[in-house]
Parts: C-alpha cells; structure tokens; sequence
DNA sequence: CCGTGATATTCC
DNA sequence: GAATATCACGGA
C-alpha cells in the first residue's frame, strides 16, 4: 500500500484550491517527479488558473480509480515560489484551522500567506541592545515568573496571568522572553492592534539582544516578505511581535507564545476565515509542544472559566497595582428627571455640569484630563426637525454620521458620503438637528469652555498611522496637551503620569446592545479606560455619565471587585446555557433573494435539529435572524446560531450541515466558529 | 426550431 | 467566482 502511494506520489497530487466552492482538494497529475507536500503550486482549473497548496496524497486506490475514470486529470502548471513552501507545521496548523473553522484550505493558505513579490527588498534586521532589567520583580511578580519559569521545559502547557492594570505583566514576560531566548529558541508575542507595538519594542528592544521583529499591518509588503523569508532559512532565536496574522509566521523554533490582552476582540478576524489569532496561536505552541502564556486585566470569560475551574494552578492573580492605586468610580446619573435643563446646562451637553466642574478642578491642579466616548464625528446623525426625516446610507439603511470638520455625512458600514446638506430633502425645511455626540462634539463643547486650553481628539480621525500615533502621545506627555478626547484607541497600554481624572460618556449604548457577550465587553472596556487614570498617585477619581447607574455591573467597577463580575457573569451564562458552557457557531447567508434566503434557512434549521435529535446530540438552533446590518447595497445576510455542548458536537454539526445543506448555490454561506458578536 | 434569459452545476 | 450546461418559454 505505501509502496503504490510513493508511486502515486509521483504522477498524482493533491492539491488545495484556493476556490469557494467546496470540494477544494482536486486531484492533479505531476510532471513526473514527486512534488513535495507543502508546495505551492499553479494549477489549470476549468480554463481558469488557480494557486493552490499541494496536501498529503491520502485518496485510496479505488478513488484514485475512479477519479482518473471519470476526469481527464490535467498536469501542474508550475510550483511557485518554492522558498514560501509551507513546512510540516505550517500544513498542520492551517489544517487544523481548516477544520476548526470550517474554511477552505486553499484559500486559507492563500489569505494567509504575505504577497509573494517580484522585486522584494533586503531586510535590516533590528537587534536588541541586551541592557540589563533596571527594575527587578516586585514580591507579586516574583512567584508567578518562578512558576512558570519551572514549567518552561515540560512543554505544552496554558497559563493565564489576570492582573489588573499597572500590575507589571510586562515585565514578567520580558524575563520569560530572557529566559526563552538563552535557550536558542524564539518567542511569539502577540497583541491585539498595531497602536500598542511602539512601546512593547521600546522595552523589548533595551533588554533583549537578539532580532526583534514587528509584525502588523504597518509593515510593508516588501519587508513582511523579507521578514518571512529570514524565518525560513534562519534558526537564530527572535522575538516576533505582532497583531493577529503573525501567528502564521513560519517559524521552526518556538519556545514561548505569549498573547497580551487576552481577551480583546481585535484578535477575532472578521472577513473571510473567521478564526481567532488568540486561538490560533494557542494551537500552535501546542503543535511545537511550547507553552502559553495568557495575560488580561479584564480576561476573556471563556478563558476565566478554563483557568479558574479547569487549571487553577496555572491561573494566576495579580491584584495590587505597582504604582499608584486604584481610582475612585463616581456614577453621574445623566438622566433628567423630568427636569428642564436650563441655558448653562445646554451649552455644556452632552456633559453634566459635575463634569465639568471635575475637569476644572484637575486643570487648576495642574493635571491633564481623558475624555472617553466610543463614537467618532459630532453627532450620530442629522434629522429633520420639521418632518423628523433622518439621513441614511441607502446601501444599508444605517443613520450617517455628522462629521463636522469634513463637513459631511458617512456611513460607518459602507464608503458612503456625502457633503453635508442644507435643507431637508422631503420638506426643505432648514433645521437640521444633529442627535447624539462623539469626539469632535466633545472636543468642541470643551474648547468653548476652556478657550485657553489645548484639547485635542485621539480617535481613528486623528491617528492614521504610527508617526502620528508616537507623535501625539509625545505632545500630551510633555504636557503639550491639556485634555485628550478620545474613543477606546486611548484606553489600552498607554500609562500617563499626569492624569488623575478620566471621563467616561456613551456607554450605555454597549450595555444596552443585544448580545449575549454585552456586558462582558462593556466591562472590558470601562476597566481597560479605568487603568489609564491615576498609575502613579492616590487620589485618581474616574466619573462615568450614565443614565443607568443601577445596572449591576457598575456594582463590580465601583468597589474594584476582581472576580465578582466574572462569578455574576458566569452564573447568567450558565443559566443561558451560553459559552462558556457551551460552544458556539453561526452561519450566515447573504444574497440577492431575500424572501429565498429565508425560507432556505428555515428549512436548514428544521432539518439541523431532526438531525441533531436523531444523532442523540445536546444541541440548541436559533433562526433565522436578521443580520445586524441586514442589507449591505443588495445583498441581504440572516443567520442562524447553533450551540452545543462541547466543541466535538458542533464540529460534528457543522460537518453534517457543510456535505448536506441545500442552500441555494448563488448564496454565500460563512461560518462563524467561537463568535464574537451574535 | 431558434434565441433569449434565468437557473443549476461544474471546476481535478 | 465564473464559465458552461440545462431549462422554460415566446416568437415565427
């Protein structure tokens, strides 16, 4: 048998289509020499040419028989690139993701991989400076670098280090990084936005004396190829640090994987493969036998869950902060009351005049101040006061919104805009409300207040690369800048010294948001904006404007509890039977044919639970419903969620479903595994 | 019997 | 996803 394969081997293949369509692995003829598993390859595809990945040969003698009865199995084009062919682990690891997520592997390989240029430039390769740790490890920091330092060696293992902001992660894992290092073998560091790569490669470039390599979506086509190619011919121990995709660098010497801010959602790709970079790379040191280390102020649920039931000894507290200590939380109840607010109020709205009278009070005492709202622009859309009519995208049917320095209004689901108008268009009435606030309002009310103040905004606006970035922060830490205005872009990593008071507006809306993982990340999100305020004195104060100040989450912010909102979280999703007690998919379709779509859908659904019920799985199916944004120009999207005990079943559901649904040929089908929002 | 457009199916 | 095969129908 194996001896008629390595025949096989070499005149048929197999080959990995980077196709949509399923099946993807087709089977080719070589050109008489074996080509290796892992190549990548030119294949002719119907009069179409398609790139494709060569899989192991593992069809069996009658279904080699019975393809080559029923095609004419045409030649290989050509191998291409043979420096980017994918090594053992790589296969493995897309193979795996192929299963996982349910996704193509062909085309996976093929989303994953850089550009494969033509002229690609040489790489200069940055060392550390290898100085020694000015700060040694405080006596919290201390225990949990010796423990996992002893388990380095025993191979794959999880560790998750739950430590609130400003206890010193950071510097754990540099002498984990060390340590690694000495030992001839490299370390992937992942983080979940470009934003936060400047000052990780300060602090790792000071101390570490080998290659550090960035890895992010600022990095050019020419140099990721380049840093790639460096990976492929070079064993020398690196550090590689990088957002979501560096997970798929090939590197052969792992020793550590590190995923900071576990629990961020930037590590979830949304198009085309909808994998997780936190999950994936979990795999991976799993695959190289290495170990993991998970660190999170405001972990992930699923990874709370894991490692507090699960691996108590691998999950580890850190409570205390460095410096400083924790802010007091005041709750501004933002509701009116039935009460009319007067001139001065209304010239301050969106803020309460405590706000303000807190701003004042930290600007006299010499300190800067962080505004905090989650929305861009001055005003989420513009309506009619006359006849109410609202400015829409028409791709979407989505409210545009005001952007007052540009003068415009745009979509935020699609590129449409348009110049602001003037007059109503259904009854051109001049009188154009602008509803709701963002960074630019807020910017604007303040300067009206604080005419001698400079404020400035730090959103997706403002910050359109690193340059601008590095260069913005250096203005406010030099005290350039007296209050920064900005959305959650200013709420991770960033340590200011002279903050002491930080604004919170507009999160009501995230708690109000129909989702089963709300509250969870409206939590992050305000304990995340909580750590920038006050990492170096005692008296920090965060108020946060809402109009529900009795929501029990609040509860858990004001008194710093560590584990209370996790243990009230986990009981609602237990009750829910939600993960992390349950495993979860979605599958959405879009299409031309609305009506279609949905009876389609339905049918699968009905058709999912008999088959569940007579597969005598524990499974819950939901559907259809609507997209959130259910129509983008002319495609409509509804979806269905599938939960089921545990990640075998829905593997197993999914499998049934890809071979057998009936879902019309000219809809798109995606399959969302562990998903993010629902 | 053809031409047309819509719809289904195949790519090794 | 896009080329191609198949189908359904009206027109002469």
């Amino acid at each position: 048998m194996q001896d008629v394969n390595k025949l096989n081997a070499q005149h048929y293949c197999q080959v990995a289509v980077n196709y949509p369509k399923l099946p993807s692995i087709l089977t080719y003829k070589t050109l008489g020499e074996e080509i290796p598993v892992g190549s990548l390859v030119e294949v002719p595809l119907g009069r179409r040419k398609a790139k494709g990945v060569v899989t192991e040969f593992n069809i069996s003698n009658e279904d080699l028989e019975a393809t080559l009865a029923k095609y004419k199995l045409k030649p290989v084009n050509e191998v291409l690139a043979p420096e980017f062919s994918l090594s053992k682990s790589e296969m493995k690891l897309y193979s795996w993701m192929s299963r996982y997520y349910h996704y193509n592997l062909g085309q996976l390989v093929w989303d994953c991989l850089p550009k494969i240029l033509k002229r690609p430039r040489e790489v200069e390769t940055e060392f550390g400076l290898n100085q020694d740790f000015e700060h040694e490890l405080s006596p919290d920091q201390k225990p949990i670098y010796e423990n996992i330092s002893a388990r380095l060696e025993s191979g794959f293992d999880r560790f998750l280090i739950h430590g609130v902001t400003g206890s010193g992660k950071t510097l754990i894992y540099l002498h984990l990084i060390k340590e690694v290092l000495k030992k001839g073998k490299s370390v992937l560091f992942l983080l979940p936005e470009i934003n936060l790569t400047p000052q990780f490669m300060e602090t790792f470039k000071k101390y570490l004396d080998c290659p550090v390599l960035p890895y992010h979506s600022g990095v050019t086509p020419s140099h990721k190829n380049s840093i790639w190619k460096f990976l492929k011919k070079s064993d020398r121990p690196v550090l590689l640090m990088g957002v979501r995709s560096s997970v798929f660098l090939p590197v052969e010497n792992l020793g550590l994987v590190i995923v900071d801010e576990e629990h961020d959602s930037s590590f979830k790709q949304t198009d085309r493969c909808p994998y997780n970079g936190r999950d994936v790379a979990i795999k991976k040191a799993q695959l190289f036998n290495a170990p993991v280390v998970l660190g999170s102020a405001t972990p992930s649920l699923e990874n709370y869950f894991t490692f507090t039931q699960l691996k108590p000894d691998n999950y580890f507290k850190l409570e205390k902060r460095v410096a400083g200590g924790f802010p007091e939380i005041e709750l501004l109840d933002s509701r009116s009351h039935g009460q009319k607010k007067d001139m001065d109020a209304l010239s301050i709205w969106p803020f309460e005049k405590k706000s303000m009278d807190m701003i004042s009070e930290a600007l006299d005492r010499d300190e800067q101040v962080l505004v905090f709202v989650n929305r861009l622009g001055f005003s989420n859309y513009l309506q009619c006061r006359s006849c109410g009519y609202k400015f829409e995208d028409p791709n979407t049917g989505v409210p545009l919104r005001y952007f007052k320095n540009k003068n415009i209004l745009s979509s935020s689901h699609s590129d449409y805009q348009i110049p602001r108008p003037e007059i109503c268009p259904e009854c051109g009435n001049m009188n154009l409300l602008q509803k709701g606030f963002g960074t630019e309002r807020l910017q604007e009310v303040l300067q009206d207040f604080y005419p001698q103040k400079k404020i400035e905004r730090f959103d997706r606006d403002e910050i359109t690369n690193l340059e601008k970035l590095e260069d913005k922060l250096d203005r406010f830490h030099k005290g350039e800048i007296d209050i920064f205005v900005g959305t959650q872009m200013l709420s991770k990593g960033h340590n200011f010294k002279k903050v002491n008071l930080v604004l919170i507006l507009g999160t009501d809306s995230m708690l109000n948001f129909p989702d089963f993982r709300a509250m969870e990340k409206a939590y992050q999100m305000i304990v995340q904006i909580l750590g920038r305020a006050g990492r170096y004195s005692n008296h920090a104060k965060v108020a946060i404007q809402t109009m529900l100040p009795d929501n029990t989450m609040f509860d858990f912010i004001k008194s710093h509890s560590f584990n209370g909102f996790y243990d009230y979280e986990l009981n609602t999703r237990e009750f829910g039977l939600f993960p992390p007690y349950t495993k979860m998919a979605n599958i959405h379709v879009s299409g031309r044919n609305r009506e279609k779509i949905i009876s389609d859908l339905t049918h699968e659904i009905n058709r999912l639970r008999m088959l569940i019920d007579k597969m005598g799985i524990d499974a819950q199916v939901w559907g259809p419903t609507p997209a959130m944004i259910e129509r983008r120009a002319n495609l409509f999207t509804w979806s269905m969620t599938l939960m089921c005990k545990n990640g075998g079943e829905l593997n197993q559901v999914l499998q049934v479903f890809r071979s057998q649904n009936k879902i019309d040929y000219s809809f798109s089908v995606k399959i969302d595994v562990d998903p993010m929002d629902t």
